[in-house]
DNA sequence: GGTGCGATCGCCT
DNA sequence: GGCGATCGCACCG
């Protein structure tokens, strides 16, 4: 209570900032405290979750990328097995103005068709020759959400397997947080293959989403609005905020700590507003 | 911790 | 023919 009501100042804001970071990974079990590694996911219950449809899809890019935050991706293997990722971490493409989209001028072409199909259609694309990447269509034409990271729920040993696989033999063991932590990394852990271009995340049976009765819904104070990763050559739509996060997860693949600095003071401000002291 | 670089090939011009 | 919505590793501090 008392510490919410802090002025703001920066090396307060800084301590705060520590205090936020250290908080999720005390929640994941991912901190030195847990020599084994392995955590029992406050996430993961055996209460039924609920597989979201055509409608949690169908709404502009921006919302979705945020709305993906908090929601469940799920994979089943064809041995039965499924693998359970929490999403923290997206990018929102959104055709026509956006130079960034590979839509980009409403351009579309065989390798980005589905970007133009219905919201919860599933885009995947090689990129570098040897890495692929996940998004998702969105209401308008031509945009589409990446996955960037997951936070690993289940399956996480599978994960590590497909993940080891596409390494060098002998290479060191990739600790949970790393199992995901990257648009083709959670490709790799998830078996996500370029076969599941154009294909339906609403009703596939191999891969789906689900919402998380358990967890809340990442809120509006908690998401990092920043700018996207690996479109620095496309200028103004470089450094537009249209990558979000969820504040202090370990599993993000690149913080920005000036985002998340300014975002601090902002709050400490509305805080300090609320109680009239500014 | 951070920075720099090479790998590797499908896609688009 | 050039480049990329990336990653892992070597190297530095």
């Amino acid at each position: 209570m008392t510490t919410r009501k802090r002025k703001k100042s920066l090396p307060q804001a800084e301590s705060s900032s520590v205090q936020t970071h250290s908080e999720p990974l005390k929640r994941l079990g991912l901190s030195d405290t847990n020599p084994a590694g392995h955590l029992h996911s406050p996430y993961f219950s055996t209460r039924e979750s609920v597989r979201l449809s055509y409608s949690f899809f169908d709404q502009p890019c921006v919302d979705l990328a945020k709305a993906f935050l908090g929601k469940v991706l799920v994979r089943k293997l064809t041995d039965g097995t499924e693998l359970r990722g929490r999403v923290v971490e997206t990018e929102a493409y959104l055709g026509g103005e956006d130079k960034a989209s590979h839509s980009a001028g409403g351009k579309r072409t065989e390798r980005n068709t589905a970007m133009f199909m219905k919201p919860g259609t599933i885009y995947v694309y090689p990129i570098y020759g040897i890495y692929l990447c996940m998004n998702v269509s969105s209401q308008g034409e031509g945009a589409a959400v990446l996955l960037r990271s997951l936070e690993p729920l289940s399956g996480q040993d599978v994960m590590r397997g497909l993940r080891a696989a596409k390494r060098k033999a002998g290479a060191r063991i990739l600790k949970e947080k790393e199992l995901c932590n990257g648009p083709s990394k959670l490709c790799q852990a998830l078996d996500i293959q370029r076969c599941f271009d154009r294909r339906d995340l609403a009703t596939d049976s191999e891969v789906w989403l689900e919402g998380d009765p358990e967890a809340e819904t990442a809120s509006a104070g908690e998401v990092v609005s920043t700018s996207r990763i690996g479109v620095e050559s496309h200028g103004e739509w470089a450094t537009k905020p249209l990558r979000f996060y969820m504040r202090g997860h370990p599993c993000v693949s690149v913080l920005n700590r000036d985002a998340e600095r300014q975002m601090q003071s902002s709050t400490d401000l509305q805080i300090a507003e609320t109680d009239g002291t500014v």
